[in-house]
DNA sequence: TTGAAAATGTTGACTAAGCAACAAAAGAGG
DNA sequence: CCTCTTTTGTTGCTTAGTCAACATTTTCAA
């Protein structure tokens, strides 16, 4: 199980960061990262400005929170949190990370590079918490770690790839044909 | 101005008021008020019980609050809270009123003794504060409890008899037949 | 009728959120 | 370049919300 200490915390500190989250995502859809100033947030959120602060040292740490939270989301949804490796969950996998980038492209227009780093290590190291999970599931009981470096980095790099094609092919098609270079790597905890 | 203290409040104390507001109007709807537990509220506005009753003594008083709430909403709504005596605000006003009762015994399925004599008591207060208000302004400076008493009972009579009626006539049909006879007592206010 | 389970209020000690005021750092023009 | 304004973090004090525990009722099935 991916660790999301969302669970035994206080149900005011879940509260206002769920408040500053949605606040956060609102308008990041319409103004751009950038151009967002902490006030912009917590007036939205209706949250004092000091109260963001006990929560958040700055605005690109939330930005850090809301993408680690919108990707556990997506993982979750899928039920990939709580399963083992298969090329076929492996493949979902894929999919959920290759849709969440190109989603991100779409509703953000963030053209900036501190924007795109942020959110290429905050999925990497999800992604790397979960595949190293999923292997450790394997009755063989081999180090896991290079796999799974090497698979995340190449699953988020599939994922980027595509997302920034000027003329993106049919999503299935592009995952099935990626697929076995990635499961190659790792048959061996099938 | 009919008085709403909602606005200078602590942020934190609109915030859970709110919570509980809507758990309870989706609950309402759900499965009637008897039945409905203050820990059913509490549960699902994601705040503590006690915090309920450093708020509401009981939950009666949480139903007298939010048919206020309801009912102020419906008057804002059609901005009748910062105007004055004329024929058409009182039609307005007459149309509020029942419409809300109608909602009210449609969507609660309430046929309680209890449920209906508080949300008379609530609104009939509302209603003698705003025709209060609307007389005051008048040039003519005559007493207006006597004329705005009579007035709150006959539009809440109305309004009862029409929301209990088995085959209701038109809306706009009922009001306008009605209306004249409301309209006299008050026409030295216009 | 009775007895276990559930709902009601209440309390006091702890923790989080609000607030106002501050110094310091950007930013935006002139 | 300089100043006026906005944003950023920070702090100490106040108030609201949480929690667990308790003594009552209420409810309702056995």
């Amino acid at each position: 199980m991916l660790p999301n200490p969302n669970e035994k915390l206080d149900p005011r500190v879940k509260r206002t960061r769920n408040l500053i989250l949605s606040a956060f995502e609102i308008l990041l859809a319409e103004k751009g990262f950038e151009s967002i100033s902490v006030q912009d947030v917590t007036d939205k959120a209706q949250v004092n400005r000091a109260t963001f602060y006990a929560h958040f040292p700055d605005k690109y740490a939330l930005l850090d929170y809301a993408i680690g939270q919108l990707f556990r989301q997506e993982i979750e949804k899928r039920t990939l949190n709580a399963c083992h490796y298969t090329p076929d969950n492996l493949r979902n996998l894929i999919l959920a990370v290759v849709e969440f980038l190109s989603n991100m492209h779409s509703e953000c227009a963030q053209p900036h590079q501190q924007f795109e780093s942020l959110v290429e290590g905050t999925i990497k190291n999800i992604l790397f918490q979960l595949l190293s999970h999923w292997l450790s599931q394997s009755k063989v009981k081999i180090s896991t770690d290079i796999p799974a470096t090497v698979a995340t980095w190449a699953i988020y790099g599939l994922a980027s790839h595509y997302s920034h094609l000027k003329k993106r092919p049919a999503l299935e098609k592009f995952v099935d044909e990626a697929l076995p270079l990635v499961a190659v790597n790792l048959e061996q905890f099938a």
